[in-house]
DNA sequence: TGCAACTATTGGAGCGCTTCAAAACCTAGA
DNA sequence: TCTAGGTTTTGAAGCGCTCCAATAGTTGCA
């Protein structure tokens, strides 16, 4: 670290106490003017920056809060994060951000890490750590976790219908005609099990329990590709599958193509997050979308609430979800039975 | 913040100097077995983790580096933070991120940020400041710029041979026979100006001057799309289009398939930077290469040259990018005159 | 002119940790 | 048993800032 001058030099440099100095780095209003001025040009003279360590340390709050993103190449949680960004610095707050890297580990080191820096708060979007330790966390500073679902009476939460949404996008497959649904799952990805439950109620509702096909994914394209590629080996395929995310979509989508299928001719094929590439023309995908940006808003809004403590229980937003069809889902063409 | 435990209650706790605990909680093997077990016990009852804040204050370094990001929703970015991290916690050192929205108020805002946290570097990634706003960050703390060029000594720089890479995507046209290649353009952005100095050198070598036709863009879908409108509500239509990355090449296609046109049946495309939506079957874009991952790794293992003052001179490193030829681009249909 | 009632400054005691010189404790050889 | 030499612990001085009680300086009004 190269040395860089402190607030003591500043008030040598203006003749007046460091005290004031710290008073007219807080709010330059506090003090009389001529001090005031004397300060801030010495301030630019010597290009002082207050030290944040020092600062933090000292006041016992940090105006921080930490987002831990469970994996930034999921668009979806880049929107999430737009959303908060534009909530937190409207407040005041500053960011700091932590990718999980899709790594259980690097979601607690972030954490851990964020604890550390004594933020004043912690927004999780899509975690995979367990309760116990996103409890644990909560009890040090609050915590929002975003899109799952946690019993604690002290941890928030922002999530979308899961359960509407799985039933939008399987309603939406049944209407067109189509029977021999299979979904592919998120494996152990926050809101995987919900829109799983989701997917089979409706099937059930459908009376369709028995074309009830789930296959196991992981949220990523490669687990997209790999699960249509497990369709294609069977002898008799579906002719639609609902994805339990836009990414495996996009990657079965494609392994579906390989095979020398037609979408939505030969198979229908809905996602589920409405990301930016689902929406774009080329690959125009049918999916569910979840209002991302609201959802880091209100995470922020709760988040703050613990923060100054006007609010102590707790707080669980439930959003609804739509269903945007576009050009992967078409009806059933029909065939001889 | 919620009350948490400092070094003395560990110290009283443990019945043992604070100076013992801080020794325990740097590297335990340096104190004698007995009070270590009864300094860790106590940490372990307590629940005692140690203020990030004091420490680094009090140490002088934080082993701890910023990362700027032009703009999280561009998935080649996310690539290049992949390299980052990789690199950054095998050395031990943790990772702050920032991503700058896109503005270039917020990037500043982020630097300052990392800068006031004492950060031990910084990275900025596809920056938009202008030099000088840099050059006086690399003041305060050492900094490695990727994917932009800057003058001063004092900064080191990542960078992917941009002037290779346009040739590479121009000659690339010109070997399918086409003349008419227009060229969107980055705008302001980072690397913008060397792909587009790369376009029309390799234009003009191959005797296509008076074909040179740049459009500008912002690296963004939003910014391809328009481009290609324009494109369209002309009388005459190029047969191939150069843009200036993948997002605009996105956005361009999706803007021409709209407009009626079939790529590559009528109209060639060519993106840059190889991002994984690019690669997908179902866009399966003709672009260029950058060694992204690596391209992170580099701009670490020189960020810690500097923080550990092992190289005092500048570091300059220009990767080679590659051409991926996908089905995009086509031969030129075979016309009348 | 004197004093209550403000407002503008300042001194100093921390915040929780590191660091280093000095003190305390050990060990082994004389 | 005593001491040189090594190892383990500790005390205390910061790191750069905040914040509050206390001091200094102003005003207004009787």
């Amino acid at each position: 670290m190269i040395k860089q001058p402190t607030m003591d030099d500043v008030a040598a440099e203006a003749h007046v106490s460091r005290a004031l100095v710290s008073l007219v780095m807080q709010d330059p209003s506090r003090v009389g003017q001529a001090r005031r001025e004397a300060v801030l040009a010495a301030v630019d003279k010597l290009g002082y920056r207050p030290n944040v360590l020092a600062r933090n340390l000292a006041s016992r709050h940090t105006c921080t809060i930490g987002i831990v993103i469970n994996d930034l190449h999921n668009p979806y949680f880049v929107d999430v994060l737009d959303g908060i960004e534009m909530a937190a610095t409207a407040e005041g707050y500053q960011l700091l951000l932590a990718s999980g890297w899709g790594r259980t580990r690097s979601e607690q080191a972030a954490v851990d890490s964020f604890l550390d820096y004594r933020v004043d708060g912690v927004i999780l979007a899509g975690s995979r750590l367990d309760s116990k330790t996103i409890v644990k966390a909560a009890k040090n500073a609050p915590v929002v976790v975003i899109g799952r679902s946690l019993r604690s009476e002290l941890v928030d939460s922002i999530n979308n219908d899961e359960a509407i949404g799985s039933r939008l996008a399987v309603d939406h497959l049944v209407e067109l005609g189509h029977k021999a649904i299979a979904h592919i799952d998120g494996g152990s990805g926050a809101g995987s099990a919900a829109r799983r439950a989701g997917y089979i109620a409706t099937m059930n509702h459908h009376g369709l329990g028995h074309q009830i096909d789930v296959l196991s994914g992981n949220f990523t394209e490669m687990g997209g590709a790999s699960a249509a590629r497990v369709l294609l080996d069977r002898p008799k395929m579906p002719t639609a599958v609902f994805a339990s995310n836009d990414l495996m979509a996009a990657g079965a989508l494609n392994a579906l193509e390989e095979g020398g299928l037609r979408i939505p001719g030969d198979i229908s094929l809905v996602g589920y997050d409405n990301t930016t590439h689902a929406s774009m023309r080329h690959m125009s995908l049918s999916t569910v979308h979840q209002p991302r940006e609201r959802m880091g808003k209100l995470a922020v809004e709760a988040l703050l609430e613990r923060i100054n403590r006007t609010r102590s229980t707790c707080r669980r937003e439930v959003l609804k979800p739509s269903l945007i069809a576009r050009s992967t889902s078409a009806p059933l063409p029909r065939q001889g039975p």
